[in-house]
DNA sequence: TGATATATCTCGAGT
DNA sequence: ACTCGAGGTATATCA
């Protein structure tokens, strides 16, 4: 990884077109090749960026500014013009043995399947990742009085997953070991949106506790 | 804005619990506070981050690692254990100028809106942004025999974009003072994809060549 | 402050 | 190569 701290003015032309003025900045070159300039505010995006893989190619010039070229196969480009240079350094880092995560969708759907009380007391699961033609359903239930329902498991309920629950329980509806299923939209947060299109669609919203379902599940099963 | 690298190891807890085992790393600190964890790939996302605002607290231990806590209102929480550092310098950048941006979705909608003809002689614009329950419609326009059409503009037309138009088709054709209402999906790009669905729907697909359109606009309304 | 839509979204998995 | 879905999405705008 090399570092630059240095007044650059950058040029993107690709997706977009953008234009940074002159100003002292961070530049990343990092090992695989990718650049991304840095102001001194905002942890998570660059100013500009190229991801990889792309190629560098500098070009000094003795009485002017270094022009950095950077391109992807795409055809986009950018352009960093170093003026001035503060800082310069470069350091092996080696690869990163990466991220381990805890809380996301595939763990909130297993902890529904433990506990599909959830939704009601008699409620019981049939079959996580229920196969369709155009895509697994989450989770396809039968609730106290056999009726079957799909669910939709989510972190946010939005509209795209009412949509989705939507095309599922057309596909669903022509079975007719399952006819009629239901369709019930699980998530720790729905929004208003996917609320009000849920309704029209006559598919229900269930606000889940994750912390509170955690707390009940068996702790083997949790990553770390 | 401050940069080391160093040996450290990272734990996040907040929308999600994660983990980074002790490895050689940026960490990047920055003058609003933020900070950033960052490994020798990937251009746009850090491993792990804390957003403006929070606080950073360093505990020091004279024979063990330091322990870098940062934290936000919001009671998230990141942990750098730093065991040993290879590189740390401090730079001032100031504020800087900020990102020029052209050929972005608003920009497209703006310069149809001046254009409607690029749909058809004789097509008005009636409203942009028009409000229907689930959101604005982009352009509300009348064509040359009077009929209302909702117009989706979007850089890349995909499949999204055409269920949004559905669903503001569905609403607006409720209302008796527009029906009937035909939709119109305007992109820079249309996926094959989504004009088979637009076609199936009876959504017209328009591809808009936006350096045309620019060529004709009104250059005071440009941003350069 | 909350809700909504965009993004050079990025990134990964599956086909 | 392309599509689809998830993300600690982040970020801006607007009520």
């Amino acid at each position: 990884m090399r570092l630059v701290v240095a007044r650059c003015s950058v040029d993107y032309v690709g997706r977009l077109t953008a234009h940074l003025p002159l100003a002292p900045r961070l530049i990343l070159v990092k090992a695989d090749g990718s650049v991304s300039v840095h102001a001194d505010d905002r942890a998570y995006k660059p100013l500009n960026w190229m991801s990889p893989p792309c190629t560098l190619r500098v070009d000094a010039t003795p009485d002017g500014p270094d022009v950095w070229t950077v391109t992807n196969r795409g055809g986009e480009r950018l352009v960093i013009t170093v003026e001035e240079v503060w800082h310069d350094s470069a350091h092996e880092l080696g690869s990163d043995p990466g991220l381990l995560k805890d809380g996301v969708e595939a763990h909130l759907q297993a902890l529904l399947a433990e506990h599909p009380h959830t939704f009601g007391p008699g409620w019981r699961v049939v079959r996580r990742e229920h196969p369709t033609a155009i895509g697994p359903v989450d989770l396809l239930c039968r609730d106290a009085e056999g009726q079957a329902v799909a669910v939709e498991v989510k972190r946010r309920g939005e509209i795209d997953g009412v949509e989705q629950l939507t095309r599922y329980l057309e596909l669903l509806n022509r079975d007719p070991l399952l006819f009629p299923v239901r369709g019930v939209l699980a998530a720790q947060e729905i929004k208003p949106q996917a609320r009000v299109l849920a309704a029209d669609r006559g598919i229900d919203c269930v606000t889940v506790d994750y912390d509170a379902l955690r707390g009940h599940d068996d702790p083997a099963s949790r990553l770390f």
